[in-house]
DNA sequence: GTTTATTTTTAGATTTGCCTAAATTTATTT
DNA sequence: AAATAAATTTAGGCAAATCTAAAAATAAAC
C-alpha cells in the first residue's frame, strides 16, 4: 500500500472522474479540470505511467489501471467520509465541505479512515447524495438515475429516455444526444433548473428542465 | 492570517518546544530534532526570517518572533484537538494520537479546528495532559512538577508524560497509570530513587526513578 | 490530399526543500 | 595566543511540480 504525494492523488481523482466508467481522458481536460497546464499534464502522466497507476500512449489520452482505480477510489472513500463527519458531526452547510474535504482526504492513514466509517455508522453516502466506497473500495455501481440528479462533473451514459414522441426525438437528435451518448452535468442553474452539459470533446451546451426530466443515465459509482 | 507550508510548520513547531520560555535554538539541536541536516535548518531559518516569524543572526541560534509563537501556537491547538478527537470520538489508544495527529495538523481551516473545539466540547488538555490553546492561542500555564518532587502523602493527578515513546507507555498502561490518575507516594528509597506509590484503592507499587522523572503531576494546595 | 488549426509533447527555467562537501566562524584546549 | 575541535554557513546539486515557448503529431477544413 504505497502512499502518493497530493499532486498525484489530485491527478488520479481527476482522471477518475473525468473517465466514467470506460472512456480515455485528454491532456487539455484534465489540464483545464485541474487549472493547470497541459505541459504539465503530460510529465506527470509520464510519472503516473512508470509507477504503473494508468495506461497512457503518447497522443493518446490515458485512463487509469485497475490500481490506479483502486486508488482513486480510497481518495473518494476518503473525501466523502470527511464530508459526512463535516456535515453530520461539526454542523458545516452542505455547500462548505467539499473545500475541507479537499484538504482532509490527503490524510492517508487507513486505520484513521476505517475508524472514522465506523464512528459515523458507516454511512453509504455523502451529503451531497454521492455513494461512498466501503474499506474493500467497493461502491454501488451501474446506478440510473434521472439526468436532474447527476452530480456534477460525473460522466454519465443516456441509458433510456422516457418520453418518445418526436418532438423531443427531434431535439434529442440536434443536440446529438442519443442512447450510449456519455455527457457530464457542469453546472446547474436554479433560476429555471436548465443545466448546461458536456458531450465529449463539444462544446458545453444548455438544455431545460423539461428535457433533462425524460433523459435517464447510469454511471458507475 | 498567511497559511504556511508543512515543513514551515514543522520548523516552527520544533524551534517552540525547543526554545521554551526564553531560550534560544541552535542549528543542530533543531536538526537533530527534525531527523534532518545543519544545512537545512539554515536554509529554512533564512526563509522564516524573511517571513519575520523568527529572530536570527549567523551563527547565532534563532528564537520565534511574536507572531512566530502565535503561528506555533495554532499548530500546536490543532494538533491537541485532533489528539483529542482520535481518543475520544474514534476510540484509538494512548500512544497512537499523536502520529496521525502530525499529518491532520497541518490542515489549516480556522473554522474546521474551531467547529472541532465545540464538538469536542472546548478540552482543556489534550489525551496526554498536555494543554489545549484556545482560539486567541491562550493556554493555561500548569504549573507541574515531576513526580519525584512530589510531597509524601499528597494526592496528585497525572497531567503529562515526558517521553512519549512506546516502551514508556507500555510500561505505563501496565501500571495503570495514565493521564488523569490519582496518585499519592507513599515512600522513598535512596538507595536507587525508587518509590512506593499508590492509585486509588489498588495496592501500592513500587516504580524506577528512570519512570518517576518522566512523570508529571499537578495538584491542589 | 494538402493545408491549416488544434492538441500534445519536448526543451529549458523556476521554486521549494533537501542533500554532501568545503569553507568559515565560534568555542575549547593547550 | 595559537592550535585544534566543534558548530554553522556557503556552494553546488538533485528531485518534485510547476511554468513558457517552441516543436511535433494529430485532427479538421478546404
Amino acid at each position: 500500500m504505497l502512499n502518493y504525494s497530493t499532486s498525484e492523488e489530485n491527478y488520479i481523482k481527476a482522471i477518475y472522474r473525468l473517465q466514467g466508467s470506460d472512456g480515455t481522458v485528454s491532456t487539455n481536460a484534465l489540464a483545464n479540470a485541474l487549472r493547470t497546464k497541459p505541459a504539465s499534464v503530460t510529465d506527470m502522466m509520464k510519472k503516473l505511467k512508470t509507477k504503473k497507476l494508468l495506461h497512457y500512449q503518447p497522443y493518446q489520452g490515458f485512463r487509469l489501471s485497475q490500481e490506479g482505480s483502486r486508488v482513486a477510489l480510497g481518495i473518494i472513500r476518503r473525501h466523502r467520509l470527511w464530508e459526512f463527519f463535516l456535515a453530520e458531526k461539526l454542523r458545516f452547510s452542505w455547500d462548505e465541505v467539499h473545500e475541507v474535504a479537499e484538504e482532509l482526504e490527503h490524510v492517508s492513514n487507513k486505520k484513521l479512515i476505517d475508524k472514522l466509517d465506523e464512528f459515523l455508522g458507516f454511512p453509504r453516502v455523502d451529503p451531497h447524495g454521492d455513494p461512498i466506497p466501503d474499506a474493500n473500495g467497493r461502491v454501488e455501481i451501474n446506478k440510473r438515475i434521472c439526468l436532474t440528479e447527476l452530480p456534477l462533473l460525473q460522466v454519465a451514459m443516456v441509458s433510456n429516455v422516457k418520453d418518445q414522441s418526436s418532438p423531443i426525438l427531434e431535439l434529442l437528435e440536434h443536440m446529438k444526444i442519443r442512447i450510449g451518448t456519455k455527457l457530464e452535468v457542469k453546472k446547474r442553474f436554479g433560476f429555471d433548473d436548465s443545466m448546461e452539459i458536456k458531450i465529449g470533446r463539444l462544446p458545453a451546451v444548455l438544455i431545460s428542465k423539461q428535457l433533462a426530466e425524460n433523459i435517464f443515465v447510469k454511471y458507475e459509482g
